[in-house]
DNA sequence: CTTGCCGTCCAAAGCGCTTTGAGAGCGCGG
DNA sequence: CCGCGCTCTCAAAGCGCTTTGGACGGCAAG
């Protein structure tokens, strides 16, 4: 069934009917209701594709989504994706989505873009410098990005959180509690966001007077095994730390095991605080002993960006071109005064 | 620019440069070269909602994502995606997903296809007589089911593991070893793998004349909370069961971690198999008593799905149409004899 | 009785691509 | 010399939709 068959079926134009279902003024009451009416009996959908064609617009925000024989794949995507989802099967949203390899994003974005298949794209996983983002400025299609750049000027649409702002606090806590010995396991190293988490480290170290020692950062993909490593490693320093940040709860769920076959009272021998972006799968408060964490739900955020994206696509309400969120700060038993 | 423009700039028609472009065979090698070194130099793509509208074919595959405000993300469904990723980069496909309510899939699935917007369809997550099946094969669209429907006629495509055989064998393994009173941590209830794993292990136990308590079984989604909760439950029973079968290596994380607080020794006081997902955030092997497994890589079957949905769409070599994988038994440290 | 305007509806021109049916040029055999 | 088959190229007809630029009455104002 298409708008030909449907228009003679009704005795109407394909103008008319078009018009009666676009929401178009210029029509009838009563004809506009005889359309709608027969859509529903007929069940015809109109076909996106010549939409598309016609209007330009493809009613889908695009993604690509880094992936590659050996690369790992992240936990948090499918969480996120959740958050784009619930807002965007308000609007009868899709997304494409475009596998790439991650050396290849750049022309992947370009492609995705140049196929005419989506409206607006939104892009992550940002790095120093980023050199997608002055291509997407290049592009003329609406884009948004989660999370920001370093080194480039802040002109574009982004939704962050203040991860220098949160490791900050995270670390300044942990001072007041005596540490003096802080290590990070963070995300990895060409990052932007485990670069600023790292940055507020040092800084609220440095408010301190004290120094975030490079044997002291361990920098990884968010997996229980690397945080398992990488606290056997921070364990094994003859100056060992008394706390530790960690950059997901998953690197915490490593750390937590290293500690405990260590034997170390988490809370009392070691503090640990790991950022939470809220993966239903596991949750901070269940653990053994409950995490402190720094939370903003991921999933939030893609909701938000998802709305975002969507009312600029359809020019609706005009919504702030940049947010950056606070991440909230929850204490809870795996963080004490530090041992002496 | 478009192919016009392009067809101007060479000097050739349409045609020549669409089918220079598409591979034909009436077009003369040197003109054909000429028309690859332009495409090159002005970047040009083709517009993928034209190429569709005209073909009819849209380079894409769909998928609906049940999601809701309250519906926890599946921790899965990233790492299948990575795997039809891998696959679908190789032909510059992409997937369209088509965000959902739960209750609302079949419709979703409608739309979708109506939509023109992708050449095929996979669907997952399958329930008891689950209707998209015969939905689908009124469809008229190549479409593929990961794991198998219950009740229906076996008469689809589908890539499935063998789900009961798994659980059979690993429980079997478990009867040997000498457990008599053997518990499941299993999947959501409504699924069909769920009913399958469950039915493996109440036949390995029926082998030995044995039989599964109800009490002895729990449906839950895949959260480390759920496999906490579910085994201080088991762990709560006046005949308390010996070993411990999960349906995820993420509920195995909470299970462990409701042990540990017990006091209890893995391997020793209490025998537990995970099924192994082989998801790169949490590996088996890793667990502080390292988890026995039946291992089955989601990532793997992400993949075969995209290749045999692709070779479907684009008419390449035939692929079988319905395909069950053996799981493989890993034992390690977490399977013991049964304590006396 | 005109004129102009408004409310409804329509015909037709794209959107950018593929594909059909046919034409142009060439060499060859009859 | 004509006709035929080959090879390469082209013009034009869709694909299903939106949107522009009217057409056609009917009604109020002049």
């Amino acid at each position: 069934m298409n708008l030909k068959q449907l228009s003679e079926l009704l005795g109407l134009s394909q103008t008319t009917v078009s018009r009666a279902l676009n929401g178009y003024p210029e029509v009838n009451a009563e004809t506009r209701q005889r359309v709608l009416d027969a859509v529903r009996k007929t069940g015809y959908r109109p076909n996106r594709a010549a939409q598309r064609l016609a209007t330009g617009r493809a009613g889908s925000i695009g993604l690509v989504m880094p992936t590659a024989d050996g690369h790992d794949s992240d936990v948090h995507f499918g969480e996120f994706l959740a958050g784009l989802g619930d807002e965007a099967v308000r609007h009868d949203f899709h997304f494409v989505i475009n596998p790439s390899h991650p050396d290849d994003e750049e022309a992947t974005c370009k492609r995705l873009v140049a196929s005419g298949n989506v409206d607006a794209l939104f892009i992550a996983y940002m790095r120093v410098n980023d050199p997608r983002i002055a291509l997407l400025k290049s592009l003329s299609i609406p884009f948004l990005v989660h999370g920001r750049s370093i080194g480039t000027p802040l002109d574009y649409p982004f939704l962050d959180i203040d991860n220098t702002g949160a490791f900050h606090d995270a670390t300044k806590l942990l001072v007041q509690l005596g540490h003096r010995r802080i290590a990070l396991l963070n995300g990895p190293e060409h990052l932007a966001f485990a670069i600023r988490r790292k940055k507020g480290v040092e800084r609220a170290l440095a408010e301190a007077d004290l120094a975030l020692s490079e044997t002291c950062v361990q920098h990884s993909a968010m997996a229980d095994e690397h945080g398992y490593r990488g606290m056997q490693r921070f364990l094994a320093l003859a100056d060992r730390p008394t706390a530790v940040l960690c950059s997901s709860t998953v690197l915490a769920l490593g750390a937590v095991r290293a500690l405990n076959q260590a034997g170390l009272k988490i809370g009392s021998d070691v503090s640990l605080i790991a950022h939470d972006d809220v993966l239903p799968m596991l949750k901070p408060e269940n653990f053994s002993v409950p995490l402190t964490t720094t939370r903003s739900s991921l999933r939030t955020a893609g909701s938000r960006i998802a709305k975002r994206l969507i009312s600029r696509i359809l020019n609706l309400e005009t919504l702030p071109e940049q947010e950056l969120w606070k991440a909230e700060l929850i204490v809870r038993a795996s963080t004490g005064p530090a041992p002496r």
